[in-house]
DNA sequence: TCGAACACGTGAAAC
DNA sequence: TGTTTCACGTGTTCG
């Protein structure tokens, strides 16, 4: 009951341990304030509080950079997921097989990442515009103009460039019928 | 020098006030614990060193995305800026004026945002595309040609649609001369 | 003279 | 069994 810690030696190691402890903790709240901008007061309490306030902040931040990014690539690829082009289901599209060999190398060997095709959309009052950045693909122009018009859409304009050895651009602007 | 705190009412006082402050931190240490994902010790030190190593992770984070996001708008602008399409030296430019009062209105709600013009440029190999999404004005097309021409790059491909009422989307192909 | 903030030594609880 | 961590009361300093 009375004392309970009782050799004297060991007391000071309770002490020094102690003591050490301590140190620790300022060390770490000077590298926290040390870390986190605008701080007035340098007291624990205001760096922990003020602490607490960026990191929230810092979270709010990154949230909204992230879906920023997000949103940048998914208006983008959507339309890429919903209607992947349909695979050719056609009979004659062998007919241009043995055209070029070379292509088929190119086809393979250029632009290989995944990222294409690429679709962008956007839209003013009824105009919709279109562009493709894809492979270059025997009937592809027209597949996705079949496409496109089953949309409600009818074709106002199309351009189609060949860019680079592989890829196509292709700009379509439409409107929506009624 | 002997007795410092003297009145034993004031010296509750003082353990009380010290007792809130306590308080005040414990609530502190409990909150920025929370909000710090992945705590396994919960202890004071290991709390603010985790918390330190947390907000430096996010500060890098956030860097990394606000270049990132930097850089997409930057790639498409920088031309915009430093060539910004010289102003109309023409005076027939009034010609369309009388056309249609209704597109008048039109043009000042959409696309009113002052992103325009959208610059977007790659390349690949010797090719080079350039996609401009600008206002539309008499006179664009031969400016940015003349523009493009005087880069060391030869064109291989235009196109100009028109979209919406008051916008243009020209896209050119060129190539990069010797 | 207050009030706030801090570091210290100490006893106890947790593992 | 130690070692670690905590909360407490206290003395002291600063505005």
């Amino acid at each position: 009951m009375a004392a309970a810690t009782r050799s004297p030696s060991h007391a000071q190691d309770h002490i020094l341990a102690e003591r050490k402890r301590r140190e620790k903790l300022s060390q770490r709240f000077i590298a926290l304030s040390s870390i986190v901008p605008g701080l007035k007061k340098m007291d624990k309490a205001s760096v922990l509080g003020d602490a607490i306030k960026y990191v929230k902040h810092l979270q709010e931040k990154i949230k909204q950079l992230e879906e920023q990014t997000k949103k940048r690539t998914v208006e983008s690829v959507v339309l890429v997921k919903r209607y992947h082009l349909p695979a050719d289901d056609d009979s004659n599209s062998s007919s241009n097989d043995d055209d070029d060999s070379k292509s088929n190398v190119e086809k393979a060997g250029c632009c290989s990442d995944s990222t294409l095709p690429e679709i962008e959309a956007r839209a003013s009052e009824r105009d919709v515009m279109i562009r493709i950045h894809c492979e270059k693909q025997p009937g592809v122009l027209a597949k996705v103009l079949t496409e496109v018009e089953s949309l409600h859409l009818s074709i106002v304009n199309s351009s189609v460039m060949p860019f680079g050895n592989s890829t196509l651009d292709i700009t379509i602007v439409a409107q929506v019928t009624n």
